[in-house]
RNA sequence: GGUGACGUGGCGGAAUGGUUACGCAGCGGAUUGCAAAUCCGUCUAUCCCGGUUCGAUUCCGGGCGUCACCUCCA
């Protein structure tokens, strides 16, 4: 019962005791909604999804505080309405509501709590307004900026030396800027760009203080763990702990960080120019999402994951395994293994509690008594699987290509008879034709069952 | 140029100073009218070179290789 994380910030692996066992909180960089989210985008909510389970596991449902934004403005936002000729909130309000519908099907629990970039944008001039007050920034030409050599630890969690960075660094220099390394607090709007009335002028806040403000709003100055992808590691959350910190007092803000590794689709890094850009949306119609979510499991959270479709299929072919065995099955907290949770304990090591579910499987195939249990139990509350019937899961088919399973059950219906009257060839080729329609006939102890193949 | 991650069997992917991870795929067998599912069995691995050690895949050094980041991409 003791969880360790590997603390980004110590670059270690840390027991993990929260500063208030009554109220573990948890915050993690949400999305900017102005597209479907992609895959990558997608790791981080599962994964923290997983540990958002294990926590109330842990410490109890009603103990867990679990924070996920937003971000709901943002200058890539108004790229894509000015081009689509419609108000930002239209784009924002359809991204999130495909981003709400995308996760549920990865099974992500929604976070207890999903504030809006949008919603605390007093939040955010207060807390400008305090580092201003504190020396740590500075209003110049309709803008203000956190004034980065104010802050001696800037660079420590990212580990890296604002002095160094500069050398190979492309930074385009505003003229505005005291230090090159200065950054965006608030910037002005013109009339055509969304804006808030602030005391430097009608304006828009910069990137990163969103959730420094929504955090402190939310979790207080101080709480346990911030997560999110390895490349916000710098600068979105060097500079959330510079902005918390100078405003709220040394030695608050996070005390874990937690960083996933990066996504990568066929061993290279994805982005639309390399044409292996792949959106969950997509992947859904490929793949029922439980799939997608094992597969994304599969591999440790800090590892470079390699995207690919073998790794789909092997997935679904491991579920497909899985979900003959907990069908039915009822089970409670109480019946988790002992050994998925203590892999997960282990800094979410999901692979090793997949390995544990794999000899749980075995063990019920073999009929041991209370591993099928065992496995539904650890697979949905703590992996977040199962969540359909077995039925739902061997006759799930892409959206749009629904079968006939009446027509299907009619021809089963003939083979059965087929077979009770020894003619095999006619058996046989019913077999046979539904097989060529993607129908896989299962001939077992309770009757022939089908499961669609692609 | 700076920083970081990583190199395990056909593929995916853990762990570990000394004893088969696990899965997918393959192969052999059982079962089945034949299949499917399941069971039993089985093949293949720790990038290279040094060092420490009784012993290294694991620790240290060097090399080679891959990937990523260095201001708005999770």
């Amino acid at each position: 019962m003791t969880l360790r994380i590997y603390n980004s910030r110590t670059r270690e692996k840390q027991d993990f005791t929260p500063l208030d066992p009554g109220q573990v909180r948890m915050y993690v960089c949400g999305p900017t909604v102005y597209d479907y989210a992609h895959i990558g985008n997608a790791r981080p909510v599962v994964v923290f999804d997983v540990l958002a389970r294990l926590l109330r596991l842990e410490f109890g449902a009603k103990h867990v505080t679990y924070v996920r934004n937003i971000t709901d403005v943002d200058d890539k936002i108004n790229a894509r309405a000015r081009a689509e000729g419609v108000p930002i909130s239209e784009i924002t309000a359809r991204t999130t509501a495909q981003f709400h519908a995308d996760m549920a099907a990865l099974n992500a629990l929604p976070p207890d709590i999903e504030p809006r970039a949008t919603a605390h944008i007093a939040q955010m001039i207060a807390m400008i307004e305090t580092l201003i007050a504190r020396g740590h920034a500075y209003a110049a030409d309709g803008h203000v900026l956190f004034h980065v050599p104010s802050m001696p630890e800037y660079g420590r969690l990212s580990g890296r030396d604002p002095k160094e960075m500069l050398a190979g660094a492309r930074v385009e220099v505003a003229p505005y800027k005291r230090d090159e390394m200065d950054f965006v607090l608030w910037k002005p709007s013109d009339a055509a760009t969304p804006g808030w009335d602030s005391p430097w002028g009608y304006g828009r806040p910069g990137w990163h203080i969103e959730c420094s403000a929504m955090s402190f709003a939310h979790l207080g100055a101080s709480f346990d763990i911030h997560g999110g992808g390895i490349d916000l590691i710098f600068p979105h959350h060097e500079n959330e702990v510079a902005q918390s910190t100078c405003a709220n007092g040394a030695g608050t803000f996070a005390r874990y960080w937690m960083h996933n590794g990066y996504l990568m689709v066929d061993g290279r890094k994805m982005s639309k120019s390399e044409g292996n850009f792949r959106t969950v949306h997509e992947l859904l119609a490929k793949a029922p999402g439980e799939a997608l979510r094992l597969q994304m499991l599969t591999t440790h959270y800090r590892q470079p994951f390699d995207w690919t479709q073998t790794g789909t299929q092997e997935a679904k072919t491991v579920l497909d395994a899985w979900y003959r065995l907990v069908d039915g099955v009822k089970a409670e907290a109480a019946d988790i293994a002992a050994g998925v949770r203590a892999a997960l304990e282990d800094d979410l090591n999901t692979p090793l509690a997949i390995a544990e579910m794999h000899r749980l499987a075995h063990a019920a195939n073999q009929g041991a008594p209370g591993a099928a249990k065992a496995l539904r139990a650890s697979g949905e509350i703590l992996l977040g699987l199962f969540a359909l019937t077995a039925e739902q899961w061997f006759h799930w088919r892409p959206p749009g290509q629904k079968l006939d399973e009446t027509e299907i059950q009619e021809q089963i219906d003939l083979r059965i008879a087929a077979r009770k009257a020894r003619n095999f060839a006619e058996a046989d080729r019913i077999r046979d034709a539904l097989a060529s329609r993607g129908i896989q006939l299962e001939d077992g102890p309770g009757g022939t069952t089908w499961k669609a193949v692609s």
